[in-house]
DNA sequence: GCTCTAATTATGCAAGCGTATAAATACACG
DNA sequence: CGTGTATTTATACGCTTGCATAATTAGAGC
């Protein structure tokens, strides 16, 4: 045994089955972060993760999967983020639509990263039925959670609330959300501190003609 | 000469510099549309367009400036519809913002192949200044000319139309046409025909207080 | 009809990709 | 303190990719 070791062999940790999978997780975001969805390469991810690539394989089974994982990790945070405003923030359902619209159009939620991965999956979504999937459910996720929140609010200002208008109504108030993410997202840097959410409280406002200032402002 | 050529040598034609980009172009597209922006390979794009992939590179000096130049190509062709349903359409200022918007959240602009040049396109933005450009570019040059309409529908309905308000309308009402042709290119299949055309005309008309329907209805 | 050149094909290369698999090792358990 | 196993590393394979370059040829101009 007079041979020496040419190199030593990388030293590691076993981690739990949910820490390794949420530092992929995070690994793969930040790669999507700076370089995009073609800059997430398994490789890449695993030197962030200080990780070899192998062990990529070993908890997901194909790279497709930690792809899909990230999207779904991302979309998720963002709905929680958003909901998390929503507790902290209300008993008036006016306030509550207004809190959650804020809360989707400032930090942390309108975030170039986020339109990154956002947008290298939407890109896939018509190619791979399985990803059309994952994306629908969420995206009808959130427009059910603001159809109820809009339907409330309505409510509360003594307004008509039928399925049929609130139904319209929850179509273009997530239209006016999503537009105004995406411009924050691409081009925050040409708007003022809250001016995209001002604007996007404002819009909703006369689109479901109440106020969403109970408070300050009276009703319509 | 008793040597018989094992293989025939691919015959061709000669075709104007200009002609050749627009096929090329248009193959891209095509990979775009089917397979996503990771399908448009060099070689997948050549073989639609009936060329070898060497001659790509003949006219595009790397895949980027090629990649590139569709999705300026897919852009400009949506602003040249949007801009055609204007000449043929109107004298009302309000007439003409109407059949901008509905051309913009109808066939053939708000089209799932359309959505993926561009949602492939935007993941690239954050990574790759020169793509940012590119984007901005056609960003302020859409949100330019629905400025313009905006303001002459509010003049011609008697309301003001001070830069201010103005330019807040049009971040507002663009957001509107963007996330709704979103929805659409994503999920058309969930909406009936004209639903988001006509949700998208009612949102932007209590946005700007006016009608946008002058001869049937009057204003608000 | 010849010639010259620009357009096109054909071939190959080096790099990077995702994936497979065997060897090594940390660590829980007895 | 061993021992077994789940976790992790290491290595390599086959494929595809974008790009370079040499050979060919179509077609314009004289």
């Amino acid at each position: 045994m007079t041979a020496s070791r040419s190199t030593t062999r990388k030293s590691f940790r076993r981690e739990g089955e949910d820490k390794r999978r949420e530092d992929l997780i995070a690994a793969t975001l930040e790669c999507v972060a700076e370089r995009g969805l073609a800059g997430a390469t398994v490789r890449e991810i695993a030197l962030r993760a200080d990780v070899t690539a192998g062990l990529i394989r070993y908890y997901f089974p194909a790279k497709d999967d930690l792809i899909g994982a990230a999207y779904r990790a991302v979309m998720n945070r963002m709905t929680v983020q958003a909901s998390d405003a929503l507790k902290s923030a209300a008993d008036d359902p006016r306030d509550r639509l207004n809190a959650f619209v804020k809360a989707n159009l400032g930090q942390p939620i309108m975030d170039p990263n986020n339109l990154s991965l956002w947008a290298g999956f939407i890109g896939m979504v018509h190619a791979d039925p399985a990803m059309a999937l994952a994306h629908r459910d969420g995206y009808l996720g959130f427009r059910d959670e603001l159809e109820a929140l809009i339907r409330e609010a309505l409510l509360a200002a003594g307004k008509p609330a039928d399925p049929i208008h609130t139904r319209r109504h929850a179509i273009a108030v997530n239209a006016i959300i999503d537009g105004l993410w995406l411009e924050g997202c691409l081009a925050g840097d040409i708007f003022a501190e809250g001016e995209l959410a001002e604007t996007g409280i404002a819009a909703i406002e006369a689109v479901l003609a109440i106020s969403l200032n109970p408070e300050k402002g009276g009703a319509i």
